[in-house]
DNA sequence: TTATTAATTTACCGATTAGTACAAAATAAT
DNA sequence: ATTATTTTGTACTAATCGGTAAATTAATAA
């Protein structure tokens, strides 16, 4: 027995399925950056004539909002989890490590879709980007946060600043996006998180 | 007495000055990069119109690389002037303070002209993309050498590894132009290098 | 079989892109 | 004054950009 029946819907059905068109779409913008994704390489690249993406996404900054939120649900949801670490230490290696991951996730490595983003100038006049950088800043807030109990209770040096540690942690961060692009290999950026972690200033 | 006179070429005087015109132009590209400044953005801020901006400098990729050349050899001279710092302490301060002080040199902070190019499409299929990599890839060799040296004149820890530091400033640096972009303050930044020289490995 | 619904295809739109042809204007050399 | 030379301004091109109107096709519901 089939168990439950789909239940199609009225009209024709679709070619394609959303989710993967996402993923698709994904790719295509961290590789080529909002910007410079046309409509063009997006149907091509998702095999669709241009009404039926704008029927399903309704245009390419509501499509790309779509692709944000996969995104951020999706692979780049380490970036939230990764809060529940025990230890200050343990948190910057998972934060860094994870973050290398996927910039290496594809054959050839891209940046941050995020990160990145918060360098598109159509995106900025959107209101996408501030949406974006105010993201970020939020989240660095919450390592701030991290970093405050982790020297209360002793795990961080006594002379240590949690504001400016959780800027430098971020500043490294976005840093690897773009190590990513420029060719540095992935093997290099987990030795680079290796000496982010000895220098880390653990209470002796 | 006026010394030598200017002798004037032969033919209709040009309206305006090319070194000027480099830095607006200069601004233009920090604020926008090259993919989203237009001709028409050039034309405008410069106030020409189009056929005299081709006659002076070619077309938008060779107006670039000559902005580029003037980026590389004045406001962003630093770069490779720090490699003559005494200590590598002095080397890594300097290096990461006057990157910033270029940052914030503008009313809005803009992002480094040769990091934020090297994530342009459009300059990747120039070959000018790979060239800047490969310019950066040089200056994190010099890097590299310079923090062996420091090593063996006792000046690092001995467990420190120079190929991984140099890495990991080189990440800070391209870093510190996404923070600026993404509304990070100058001092924040500059309090940031402070924190980075108080975890740096020097010998006990 | 017929009506309804929705996604398809083809063909187009105005705006903008980088780049250029051509003639008028401004200077120096003759 | 005339000629040679160079830059200027006007007007254009072909290509590409994001987005859409209208007709067609394919499915379900009645």
């Amino acid at each position: 027995m089939s168990g439950e029946q789909i239940k199609r819907p009225r009209g024709r059905p679709r070619k394609f399925d959303k989710a993967v068109a996402l993923k698709i779409a994904l790719d295509l913008f961290r590789q080529k950056g909002f910007d410079n994704t046309s409509l063009e390489d997006l149907t091509r690249a998702l095999d669709l004539n241009r009404p039926s993406l704008y029927a399903a996404f309704g245009n390419k900054e509501t499509l790309f909002q779509e692709v944000l939120q996969a995104y951020i649900s999706g692979p780049s949801a380490y970036f939230h989890e990764v809060l529940n670490e025990h230890s200050s230490t343990e948190m910057v290696r998972t934060l860094l490590t994870k973050s290398i991951e996927l910039l290496f996730y594809n054959e050839t490595p891209y940046g941050c879709l995020v990160v990145m983003s918060t360098a598109s100038e159509q995106l900025q006049k959107t209101g996408i980007q501030q949406q974006l950088v105010n993201a970020l800043q939020t989240h660095q807030q919450k390592l701030v946060a991290c970093f405050e109990r982790a020297k209360q209770t002793g795990q961080l040096k006594h002379t240590a600043d949690p504001e400016r540690l959780a800027l430098y942690v971020v500043t490294l961060h976005k840093g690897l996006s773009l190590q990513a692009i420029n060719g540095s290999s992935k093997e290099a950026l987990l030795a680079l998180v290796d000496q982010v972690i000895e220098l880390w200033p653990v209470a002796t």
